[in-house]
DNA sequence: TAAGTGTACTAAGAGTGTTAATACAAAATA
DNA sequence: TATTTTGTATTAACACTCTTAGTACACTTA
């Protein structure tokens, strides 16, 4: 479900907040679907329970999960985070813009640059373009 | 010349490290042009000199400054130093389309974003656009 | 010669992350 | 009902990194 990356300078419980919080964006972890528990998800890594209870706080402290003594824990509300993770990405964006202004790079060179990218990112995955859609739709007549 | 943020989570010494690597790209410090001493950028910053001479050290390994016992440290090379900027921004910006793409956003939001953003930030600094670029040459005549 | 430079080294302290070992309450299950 | 499974809390210990402190040496410059 989860790999760790122990080159990471991060650690391994923002990590694993990380991939959870990544798993209920897009879709894997539905709302409502049970989590692994503490020292089921703990012994699949490999890592100290601790470790993980540490992580599920995190998560419940910033309204991600919900967890029920005795019970388990539970995917929240997808909608919020979904609308932070956009907000997260958007600031990210604004950062990275900053600094390739500093560093001297034009727009047009972005906007190429995007360009490029998402066509090879959808190559890699096998995902249709939206240049493609009409085709697409053309099948399910 | 250099403000430490205490809130980031990245050591001192790579934080002076990058401060550096900014100031040799945009053009502050040119090529060959001395860096402040080991004691001194450490009182300046109210650090120890050990801490200094680590980012130093790491800046040399990097080959983007060089230094000479007795005399000091200077800027290296500056065209390799925005070559490799350029190539980590692009780096930087595959890894955040891979994460806009899996959390759903589409090519048009992410152009929208950059075209909003690059302006946004040109008013803010007071940089004048591509547009604008006769005018400015009018004036020269 | 004196001051300023880079460089090297050891020791100590502080902070954080991780592990380990228990323990308890609550819910689910056999 | 008894057992298991769940989340949760606590304390101690360990490891690792960053930072500071203090000292020392070689080299260049004024």
């Amino acid at each position: 479900m989860i790999l760790l990356d122990y080159k990471d300078r991060r650690p391994i419980y923002e990590q694993v907040v990380e991939k959870l919080k990544d798993l209920m964006i897009c879709g894997v972890l539905e709302q409502d679907a049970q989590l692994p528990s503490v020292r089921a998800l703990a012994t699949d890594l490999s890592i100290n329970p601790n470790t993980i209870q540490r992580a599920y706080a995190e998560l419940e402290r910033r309204g991600f999960i919900y967890s029920v003594k005795g019970r388990g824990s539970f995917v929240a509300d997808t909608s919020s985070i979904r609308a932070l993770k956009n907000s997260e990405l958007k600031k990210d964006l604004v950062s990275w813009i900053q600094e390739a202004k500093r560093a001297g790079l034009t727009e047009d060179k972005v906007h190429t640059w995007v360009v490029e990218e998402w066509v090879r990112q959808e190559y890699l995955t096998g995902e249709e373009r939206e240049d493609d859609k009409s085709r697409e739709s053309d099948k399910k007549i």
